[in-house]
DNA sequence: AGCTACACCTGATAGC
DNA sequence: TGCTATCAGGTGTAGC
């Protein structure tokens, strides 16, 4: 379920059963659900992207993964575009270090999703998923044992143990934590080390490139709006770039544009300054919409927590439907390859010139 | 520096 | 039936 609004599904579904849960065991069935993660004193055995992974420096990265996750108690899930991760408490033996050291780095397990990742909550006796990657075993001092079983078909998704460092302009690394952190002060209660981890301007380090999503209160819209503007590529190009803007997907990016009236092919540079505005107006719209349906499912692929659809594919106006007449003017719906992703658009109501 | 093409995977479906 | 080609919601990087 990969674009953002069904990750934020998947964020607010995990964030009741992980904050405050401890990790009691860690199963890696297949390493290459592992890819982002990088061991950390190995070097052993190479084998970064793109580079098939040997059978040592699968068991390598495996064993690293489970030795620094088994024993940590879990934050409350952040994301950020499409990335998720969950801070990692620092008073878990992670590394034998003793509760209330201050050393070693503030460290999480982040999550990607890729094109056909899912995140399910279940019972420890639940019988399998297809397509379990990686299963963690948890324990909730309220809900008590739990598992959660990533599941990708494609492996595009991942996980990995990261290290979390400073954001660039000092605001939260991403959303969720923030509303853990007001109702818990709004109990009277102290806050948690780990919702004030989450809270904190920490991103992992490997999604530091990724720009602030259109539905963060921090994010830029007159920075994105030159951004656009100055690029010679297709604006739906840069929807999709997610040092721009992120969380928006082939899907999103459709159903944007439609809204705004604005031909895919456009170039950046051609999209006016009251146009450019309007497209984040737009991308907000639908994400709001979608997140209400709980997401687009096309097919039991994509799910929630829970392994349950979402509606929002009923709500579609432009992607997926080719030769369909155009919502707005009737005319059929028409498709074409941008940056080898097919685009789906109405050539008589999205100009190629902007206003 | 900016842009395009491709690699990384499995599985469903269409056409022969 | 069984082959091949194409397509799918994403991202990182090599090479121009």
């Amino acid at each position: 379920m990969p674009e953002l609004p069904e990750v934020e599904v998947v964020r607010a579904g995990l964030a009741p059963a992980l904050t405050g849960a401890r990790v009691v065991a860690v199963e890696v069935r297949d390493p290459r659900a592992l890819k982002r993660h990088e061991p950390r004193d190995g070097s052993a055995f190479a084998g970064g992207h793109g580079v098939t992974l040997s059978p040592e420096a699968g068991r390598e990265r495996a064993g690293d993964f489970e030795r620094r996750l088994t024993g940590a108690v879990l934050g409350t899930p952040v994301r950020r575009g499409k990335f998720m991760w969950v801070p990692i408490d620092q008073a878990a033996p992670e590394s034998g270090i003793a509760i209330g050291t201050q050393f070693g780095a503030p460290s999480a397990l982040l999550a990607h999703l890729g094109m056909s990742g899912q995140m399910l909550l279940r019972s420890h006796e639940a019988p399998d998923d297809r397509h379990v990657r990686v299963r963690l075993w948890i324990e909730h001092p309220i809900h008590r044992e739990l598992r959660i079983d990533f599941a990708d078909q494609r492996l595009f998704g991942s996980l990995a143990i990261d290290e979390l460092i400073p954001t660039d302009d000092g605001a939260p690394g991403g959303w969720g934590g923030l509303e853990m952190l007001t109702a818990e002060t709004a109990r009277g209660a102290m806050p948690s080390f780990s919702s004030r981890e989450s809270v904190a301007s920490l991103i992992p380090a490997q999604a530091r490139h990724i720009a602030r999503d259109a539905l963060d209160p921090a994010f830029d819209d007159a920075r994105f709006a030159a951004a656009l503007r100055s690029r010679t590529v297709s604006v739906k190009t840069v929807l999709l770039d997610q040092r721009q803007v992120s969380g928006v997907g082939n899907i999103y990016a459709d159903e944007a544009l439609w809204r705004a009236r604005l031909h895919p092919e456009l170039p950046g540079l051609g999209v006016g300054p009251r146009k450019a505005r309007e497209l984040l107006l737009r991308v907000r719209e639908v994400f709001g919409q979608a997140l209400a349906e709980g997401g687009t499912s096309f097919d039991e692929q994509y799910v929630n927590v829970n392994g349950e659809a979402g509606y929002f594919a009923h709500s579609l106006h432009a992607y997926g439907r080719t030769g369909d007449p155009c919502d707005r003017c009737a005319e059929p719906l028409r498709r074409m390859m941008i940056g080898g992703r097919s685009s789906h658009f109405c050539a008589r109501c999205q100009r190629k010139r902007s206003s």
